[in-house]
Parts: structure tokens; C-alpha cells; sequence
DNA sequence: TTTTTTTGGTTGCATTTGCAACTAAAAAAT
DNA sequence: ATTTTTTAGTTGCAAATGCAACCAAAAAAA
């Protein structure tokens, strides 16, 4: 076996992966200092579905941004600690608590909006719109191909 | 602005690598375990630079893992608690500590190698060896794009 | 209808991380 | 030759994460 044959592609795999995330994720909060604002890339990373979705539950939220319910519990409690949001529970279900944007939170969306924009080009940089597709397409894949 | 335009990209981007990065670590720790042995995946990313450097300082292993100096440290600092390494002060330079592989280490590393192997194949699935370069490229690029 | 199971969410604790401050040694500047 | 700066590695502490246990409400089973 030669010394630099099976070992590469794994190791360098989840290494880089690791490292690109840490990467964008500080230029991100790094953009965000810059303008004055006060958010964390994982606050950020919710308040965007509750946007998108209007009043979603917590579990919707930890479907669609691949997080467990503690997680999304502590993320939420920051954002409400911060009034950008506040929880509602559902009328007709009473497990289920709908968090909602405060005016307040609807503001840091659209200031921040600007931010995350700089920032994803300052990502891709001079990659390809065909390359960044098979990206996201690949991560997909990997994703599924682990929990089935 | 419509509601699903500007926001898809940078958040799902962010999203999915840190889902599938935990998703293969995940897997890998899990297929490690069935097999009987015990190293995490922070420990495997490091030894095996140790195998293949045959003595790194732990600033080497910084460079090649990615990670900062207190996590390199602390590994090192695990692998040590479990005889898989020891720390050998540079001859001459006495700030410089190299990282050697115990027998135990080299065991382990070669038990080891073909689980990683395995958890590859899971990871990769019907990915084409294709789409893996372009994403390895990609990773690569999104991390220069981010340190320059 | 009562009991059991499942679901949505929270809490607590042990582990991991990220940062900044720190030590010791080497290199560079004076 | 002495002082200053840089480099390699460590330590400590605050914050983040993961996991399992937990509670309360709803759905399913008895």
C-alpha cells in the first residue's frame, strides 16, 4: 500500500468540508461586524425559513435547516432574548409552538439581507454557476446516501 | 423581492455542508464502533497525517487538518492518554514538538484503514468520480476565495 | 373511556469548541 | 550582547453542541 493512495480522499474530504463551512461562516459573521449588526450565522440561519415560512414550528425549522429541536429550542430562545422573534402556540395544537417575526426581526432580516449577499460572492469568487450546482447536487447526495 | 429568490442559495449552501459533514462523521464513528475499536473522527483526521508525515510537528498537523493550534494540542493530548502517540521534542529546535506513532498507534491506524474505506463507499454512493473532483475542486476554491 | 404510544418541545449535563492570554524558545533588530 | 519580535505549543474560560431524560399534549389502541 502506497503511502499516499487510500488515505487521501477521505481525510481531505471531510477536512475541507469542515473548513470551508468554519471559513464561510466566519466571513459571514466577520461581513455582519463590519455593518454594525448583531446576529450569528446560526440565528441567521433560522430566521431566514421564518421569514420564508411566515409561522413555522420549531420542528418545521429543524427539518429545514438539518438541526435537532434542542438546538433549534436555544437558537430560538437567543432570537426571542433579542425580540426578533416571539412563539405562538398553535391554536388547535397545543404541542405546537409557531415562532413569528417581531417588527424588530423583520428589520434585521432586511438589513442583513445586503450582507448575506456580499458574502455568497465573496464565496463562489470566480466558480461557476454549472460547478456550484453539481456542488450543492453532490452534498445532496452524500446526505442522502447516509440516512437511508 | 419574491420569497424564494435571494435566500435559497448562500443558507442551503451553509446548511447542507455542515449536515453532511455531520452525517459522515457521524457514519464513520458509527462503522468504527461496530467494529470494535474505539477512535473518534478528530483522532482519525490526525493520525493518519501522522502515518503518512512519518514525525509532523503539531504545527504541520495544523496546517494539513485545518485546525487551530489548542485543537491540535488537545488531540494529541487524547491520542497521548491512550498510547496511540507520543510527542518527541525537535533535536534542535526546542519549540518544535514531533508527533510519532506508537505501535499501538500504527495498530490502530492500520484497523482503522479499511472502515474509513468502507464509510467512503457509503459516503460516495452512486456519486460519479467526476462529480467528486469538482466538488473536492470547489471546497478547495471556496476555501482560497475566503483566506485571501 | 381509559391506557399506551407518539409527537413537539425543553432542560440538564458532559463534552467540544473557539478565543485570548500565556510560556518558552528561536530569530531579528538594535 | 541585549532587547524585541516572532513562532510553537499550552492553558483557562466562556459559549456551543450533542445526548438522553423529561414534560405535556395529541393520537392510537385497548
Amino acid at each position: 500500500m502506497s503511502k499516499d493512495a487510500s488515505l487521501k480522499f477521505h481525510m481531505n474530504l471531510g477536512m475541507l468540508i469542515r473548513s470551508a463551512h468554519n471559513s464561510m461562516t466566519e466571513r459571514f459573521v466577520q461581513n455582519v461586524f463590519n455593518s454594525g449588526l448583531d446576529i450569528s450565522m446560526d440565528q441567521w440561519m433560522v430566521l431566514g425559513p421564518i421569514w420564508q415560512l411566515e409561522s413555522p414550528s420549531q420542528k418545521d425549522l429543524g427539518e429545514i435547516c438539518l438541526r435537532d429541536k434542542p438546538t433549534i429550542t436555544r437558537i430560538i430562545d437567543s432570537l426571542e432574548d433579542k425580540s426578533l422573534v416571539v412563539r405562538v402556540s398553535d391554536q388547535i395544537d397545543h404541542r405546537i409552538k409557531r415562532v413569528v417575526l417581531t417588527k424588530a426581526g423583520k428589520q434585521l432580516f432586511y438589513d442583513v439581507l445586503p450582507i448575506m449577499e456580499k458574502t455568497r460572492e465573496e464565496v463562489r469568487g470566480e466558480i461557476s454557476e454549472q460547478e456550484i450546482e453539481i456542488f450543492k447536487n453532490v452534498l445532496s447526495k452524500i446526505i442522502k446516501n447516509l440516512n437511508s
